[in-house]
DNA sequence: CGGGGCTGGAAACAATCGTTTGAAACAAGT
DNA sequence: ACTTGTTTCAAACGATTGTTTCCAGCCCCG
């Protein structure tokens, strides 16, 4: 084993909290698999909850600094606003690409904290989240403005959660589909899931929910 | 205490598990809320995961025969094939008249167990939604025929999301629009979901994904 | 050569988990 | 009134959890 104690036991914390989530794996499974001792976790990392941190920030670090770079280079080569698509490519493209990559474990467990019920693990994802959630957020206000922030809100979270559907669909679709969809390809996932999520955004308000954005 | 322990057993347990999750609520915490011993939930159901499928069954039951319910009430109004919009929101409104009712905890339940880990657990998820998904599916490709079944089944998907993410809204929104939207109210959410979705259904197919359709 | 700081390892810590046991308490039927 | 079947109870089961302790090994610097 040539690479250290420290990095062996994150990506086996990795793999086993995808698999089979965090409460559920316990530090011995870890450290088993890491070929490490048990009592490695506490001493590199202090605790099992600081050890979860750690293997998130890991990869949700360089994520975000992804989707935020794209967006700069689309906002500078169109100055006057880029497109609603080229906007959601540039948030939801990244997150593919690590899908695709050897980690997609990774973002299965990211999915899955999206939804979990420690408030402890879902601010840790919202505290990541909230620079790239401001930009994009701002960007398609410029590429909608007659929306309005609020129905705008609301529709930036239907779209995360139908980006985290489809980021877990590689999972359950073959199940679900009744073998219709047996294999997942992902580069003609994200273009669906772009282009179905461009025409929900360009959707003109509906009259009830006209009266639900003025009042207030 | 009129109401019999195993009634009291079910409401405690769907309290706590949408509260904290399955795994990580105790027996001992759900008899100590429902005030029975320790031992009732072996005795009444055999195991905690006979608890958790109860819980389920108890309102998934009912939930799903209110949506083909609807489905049945609209295909006989609507001969012809009713719209998109209402078929999406017979699918949806059901889900979210229950978390506008007092059982609001349970619709987050089982939201999250749709992203659950444990394959237990969302395969029973998916098995009370067999029927559903197979009547909607088809009405929604007579509605949409050009699009093809698995065009229809990824969109299907993205759109099943996207209802996940809506319905446990009320949680995070407040927290993750930082002030921006301070109170959910249900019937204005599902008609903005509605709208988008039926918009993102009704997109046309971009280049790039009539060829993943095509191919095989 | 020899100590001091970092890393690894075996063992034990107290706490909690789901489940089981056996007897007490209760209800109802004959 | 006595028996039968169902429900509740306190207590304990073995297993597993996260964490801590203590000691052996290591490398590096003095």
């Amino acid at each position: 084993m040539t690479i250290d104690t420290k990095e062996r036991l994150l990506d086996a914390a990795e793999k086993l909290f995808s698999e089979h989530g965090v409460p559920t794996t316990s530090l011995r499974a870890i450290t088993r698999a890491a070929k490490a001792n048990l009592a490695a976790v506490n001493y590199h990392f202090g605790s099992k909850e600081a050890l979860v941190q750690s293997v998130l920030d890991r990869r949700l670090r360089p994520l975000n600094a992804e989707r935020i770079h794209r967006l700069d280079e689309l906002e500078t080569a169109h100055p006057e606003g880029p497109s609603v698509e080229a906007i959601l490519d540039a948030l939801l493209a990244p997150a593919f690409v690590i899908s695709a990559s050897s980690h997609h474990d990774f973002v299965a467990l990211v999915t899955r904290l999206h939804f979990a019920q420690d408030p402890a693990l879902v601010d840790l994802l919202l505290r990541n989240f909230d620079e790239v959630q401001e930009r994009f957020f701002a960007a398609l206000n410029r590429a909608l403005p007659e929306l309005g922030p609020r129905q705008l809100m609301y529709r930036f979270h239907f779209a995360i959660g139908a980006m985290a559907m489809a980021l877990i669909n590689r999972d359950v679709l073959p199940r679900a589909s009744r073998g219709l969809i047996e294999a997942v390809d992902d580069d003609n996932l994200l273009q669906r899931l772009v282009n179905f999520l461009a025409h929900g955004f360009r959707a003109p308000q509906a009259l009830a929910e006209v009266d639900g954005e003025s009042a207030r």
